[in-house]
RNA sequence: GUGGCCAUCGUUCAAUGGUUAGGACCGCGGUUUGUGGAGCCGCAGAUGAGGGUUCAAUUCCCUCUGGCCACCCCA
């Protein structure tokens, strides 16, 4: 087979998934909203420079994952497609002023998302987040409300089983002498690392402490804990979130070694997760609080706090569990004709029942009455009307195999509607 | 970006260094001329792309493209 496919990473949702990721984005943006989340919707683009200075530009995600667009015009500066969407949303936060609405602002998003990266399930260059942001308020309270709303609408979906994995990865003011300890740890048997993780020991050490290599899992379990090292404040802070979820219910298991890879995040972090699933489908979505994020992009010193909730590896998910709702995609009537020259009646009867409420649709085939109830009923159709040679109508019941005699076209559409409708 | 496995009709599986690459499902049509998921009959539909080896390649080799796995990283 010749000609064009889908770019790699970039994927067709074909039905039933395609039903499937509307309806957990649905739930999305029904759970913040229920939760009072203003939503915004962001461009899909934005200078690269943001994402630079937010995200980091030694980070992977800027480094080797950002789809940079080629300047055009007399565009002024780069853009680059979105890799995450907490960067748009502080942006827009600080581009409109919202430090003047009450604190903190609460935002929410659905945001389809661009690295380029090796393709793997569950892991594609286009993707799409359930993105909520609490931005404004440096309490722990607000920790409380967004990392349960995260977990109650992952449990609410059906997976009842998430586990919250929770850390706190300190601030300025103690990050740094932790992470000279972790290196103090590790440079003694520097040799003995391999060559990936004698980068990260100079590059970035924390990042030895989620090593794949088993020699290093070893020595990890005995290296000094973030969690032992948090200033006075952190340790509060961390403390109080820690006995908050207790009495909120939420299934948290305290991972002192959890590190994330964005590197705004300050204080909070946590991640939501499937037991037993290995690899990368079961990191469902992570989440982090970024109080150093709104003063770096320019604006007034303010905290913040948000989650990323991956929708594709949800549903995969889903999917894996055999939790998939299944939607019908047939229409409830189908309007068939025994004479090819009805497809005109028969079109505008399937209106009619739209009109009126149902879901309807007419067959503008051709065929042989047989062949069109037959597919009727493959469809899924409850109930077909036919169109007969006089223009009057029949209703036929699928379910109960039982025919009306031939009436007058309003009255055999309020029968087919009554038929529908008693069964909801 | 690194390493590995893989690639046949829309789907799922066969087969082969040598005439027309086979089945099942799906689709379309027929089943004697207007009423149901079955049955029976028929039709359509594939060796991902490009090179190379060979008398001959879908089969062997290379490159590309795409999928999957591990790593990197992350959702």
């Amino acid at each position: 087979m010749s000609g064009f496919q889908s770019p790699r990473g970039l994927r067709d949702l074909l039905e039933p998934l395609a039903s499937a990721h509307g309806w957990a984005i649905d739930r999305a943006w029904a759970a913040a909203d229920a939760a009072g989340y203003a939503r915004i919707e962001l461009p899909i683009a934005e200078e690269s420079g943001l994402f630079e200075r937010a995200v980091g530009g030694t980070s992977d995600i800027v480094a080797k994952e950002l789809y940079r667009l080629e300047p055009r015009g007399d565009d002024a500066v780069s853009l680059a497609l979105r890799p995450e969407a907490t960067a748009g949303a502080v942006r827009a936060y600080i581009q409109h002023g919202m430090r003047s609405q009450p604190q903190p602002v609460r935002l929410v998003t659905v945001a389809h998302l661009f690295r380029y990266d090796r393709p793997q399930k569950g892991r594609y260059r286009q993707f799409t987040q359930f993105d909520l942001e609490a931005i404004g308020d440096g309490g722990p309270g607000i920790d409380l409300e967004v990392i349960e709303l995260g977990a109650a609408y992952l449990r609410n979906l059906g997976l009842s089983d998430v586990q919250v994995h929770l850390n706190s990865v300190g601030c300025s003011a103690c990050r740094p002498a932790y992470v000279e300890s972790l290196r103090a740890y590790f440079t003694p048997a520097m040799h003995e690392l391999s060559e990936v993780d004698q980068s990260r020991l100079t590059a970035n050490p924390l990042r030895l402490l989620d090593s794949k290599d088993p020699a290093v899992i070893k020595r990890v379990a005995d290296a000094p804990l973030i969690t032992d090292h948090l200033c006075g404040d952190c340790a509060a802070h961390h403390a109080a979130v820690m006995a908050g979820l207790a009495t909120i219910g939420v299934t948290v298991l305290a991972a002192p070694r959890l590190v994330r890879g964005l590197d705004y995040y300050t204080r909070t972090a946590w991640e939501y997760l499937l037991p037993g699933e290995q690899g990368q489908q079961g990191a469902l979505g992570g989440g982090g609080r970024y109080d150093g994020l709104v003063e770096l992009l320019g604006g007034p010193a303010t905290p913040a706090i948000g989650f990323a909730i991956g929708i594709d590896r949800v549903v995969l998910a889903l999917e894996e569990r055999g939790l998939l709702p299944v939607r019908a995609v047939g229409a409830t009537i189908v309007v068939a004709g025994i004479e090819p020259d009805s497809v005109a009646d028969r079109v505008a009867i399937a209106s009619q029942l739209r009109t009126a409420g149902s879901s309807a649709r007419a067959d503008v085939s051709s065929r042989k009455i047989g062949r069109q109830l037959e597919s009727a009923v493959r469809d899924g159709a409850r109930a077909v009307i036919i169109v007969e040679p006089d223009g009057r109508l029949t209703l036929r019941d699928l379910v109960k195999a039982s025919q009306a005699e031939p009436a007058e076209r309003s009255e055999v559409i309020a029968a087919a509607l009554r038929l529908v409708q008693n069964e909801g």
